[in-house]
RNA sequence: GCUGGAAUCGUCUAGUGGCAAUGACAAGAGACUGUAAAUCUCUCGGCUUCGGCCUUCGUAGGUUCGAGUCCUACUUCCAGCA
């Protein structure tokens, strides 16, 4: 069992620890995305630098490239690309269903390899069994996505998820007995919530999963943190209090990580910050900017006046404005850095607020001059 | 000097007599949330009551209902010959 001790609560917020074969992780948590096992413009040294403590792989594209057995031979995910760090792997469940021809069944779904259109059948035990080979410290649930927001839709693939996920617990019990037996260190699963916006389904997820032997849970299926407080309090009260929640695919908005956190949500992750910098959208405490705009030509300041990134310690907004406009790669690196640290600093700090019981005044300060255009 | 060839939007470029004119780049702006994304979208002569109107293809004339496209002259550039 995954160890989680929480060291002060705030409602349904909490500051906690968990406890992973590769390090402590101080929750709340942003996680970096490092979908095809490295965070896009960035080295794990730059990571480590901007005071990240875990990171996100996806078993879809482990899967694809380079597989799972090389990155087992390589020591497993964090040994193989040197971050050494806490990992967890998405299930691959979210890009699969985003693929264009997946045919769904019972026993799992087929889809066609993005790179080459070789056809795959994966299922929730053929995720488990990638995800230990992988060996992240965290994996998710192999779960299906809704065709559509409609209730019946997101009903069908709420069962279907909860179905799945017997047998991932299934699977995840036998690996684990077959791992540890060869004297391999843990790994732990997590559930994932789903229901879309219909607060029923949510509680009905969250119920069907609760009592189950997980480690913690993903909340899935959220797309803007609109409704998202009151998904949040319908279930996070339902889930065991001792087993850490992790909220899938948020964070670009500032915000959402605000409102995460506050109706109790442990860890982030979200593509958001590092896209966004490779196309050139910065966050500063002032809002977001697009350092391609003419407007930063001969603006010698930095990107953020109170940003302590590496980026913003030694560079000005007109050589980044600059490095995007002739396209070096340098300009994607260093906003890269700055939007990884800051949304990985805003957690932190909001960590802090919680402790120090300033969360209230951090988030209404920050999110108005953040909002305010 | 002679003989050919060429001049189109910031740049390069398409353009059978019906054309405000092709494509690329540049430029300007926007989007991006469990990454098929260093990607994608829009604008890119001026004005507009969104129906159009006006000004454009080196310059000046001409032919034609109509010319970036044909003709004449000039200007500039390129190539070859002197």
């Amino acid at each position: 069992m995954l160890k989680f001790d929480i060291l002060k609560r705030d409602g349904l917020a909490r500051v906690g620890v968990m406890h992973t074969p590769h390090g402590d992780v101080k929750t709340p948590a942003f996680v970096g995305a490092s979908t095809r096992a490295t965070v896009k413009a960035l080295t794990f040294e730059q990571m480590r630098e901007l005071s990240s403590q875990a990171v996100l792989a996806n078993t879809y594209h482990l899967f694809l490239k380079p597989g799972s057995a090389l990155i087992r031979e390589g020591g497993g995910l964090a040994e193989f690309m040197s971050w050494h760090g806490p990992t967890f792997t998405d299930s691959g469940g979210f890009q699969i269903f985003s693929l264009p021809d997946v045919k769904l069944s019972e026993e799992g779904a087929t889809f066609k390899s993005h790179i080459d259109g070789q056809k795959f059948l994966m299922t929730p035990e053929l995720s488990m069994q990638t995800q230990w080979e992988i060996g992240a410290d965290i994996h998710m649930a192999f779960d299906q996505l809704a065709k559509s927001d409609s209730r019946f839709d997101m009903e069908k693939a709420m069962l279907r998820t909860h179905r799945w996920l017997t047998r991932c617990v299934d699977e995840h019990e036998r690996l684990e007995d077959e791992y540890l037996a060869k004297g391999l260190p843990e790994q732990y699963l997590f559930a994932v919530v789903q229901g879309g916006t219909f607060l029923d389904l949510r509680k009905e997820s969250a119920e069907f999963e609760a009592v189950l032997p997980v480690d913690g849970y993903g909340i899935g299926g959220v797309f803007t943190a609109d409704g998202m407080s009151e998904m949040l309090k319908t279930v996070c009260p339902i889930l065991p209090e001792e087993r850490p929640r992790h909220l899938l695919g948020m964070g670009q908005e500032p915000i959402d990580l605000f409102v995460g956190a506050e109706f109790g949500c442990d860890t982030f992750d979200c593509v958001g910050p590092t896209r966004m910098a490779r196309n050139g959208a910065l966050y500063t405490l002032n809002g977001r900017v697009n350092i391609k705009n003419a407007k930063f030509e001969h603006d010698f300041t930095p990107v953020d006046d109170d940003c302590d990134c590496k980026c913003c310690k030694n560079y000005t907004r007109a050589y980044l404005h600059h490095l995007f406009k002739v396209d070096e790669i340098t300009g994607k690196v260093l906003a890269s850095i700055h939007n990884e640290h800051f949304v990985v600093s805003v957690v932190n700090k909001i960590r802090n607020s919680l402790l120090d019981g300033t969360f209230q005044d951090y988030k209404k300060e920050f999110l108005a001059r953040y909002y305010k255009g």
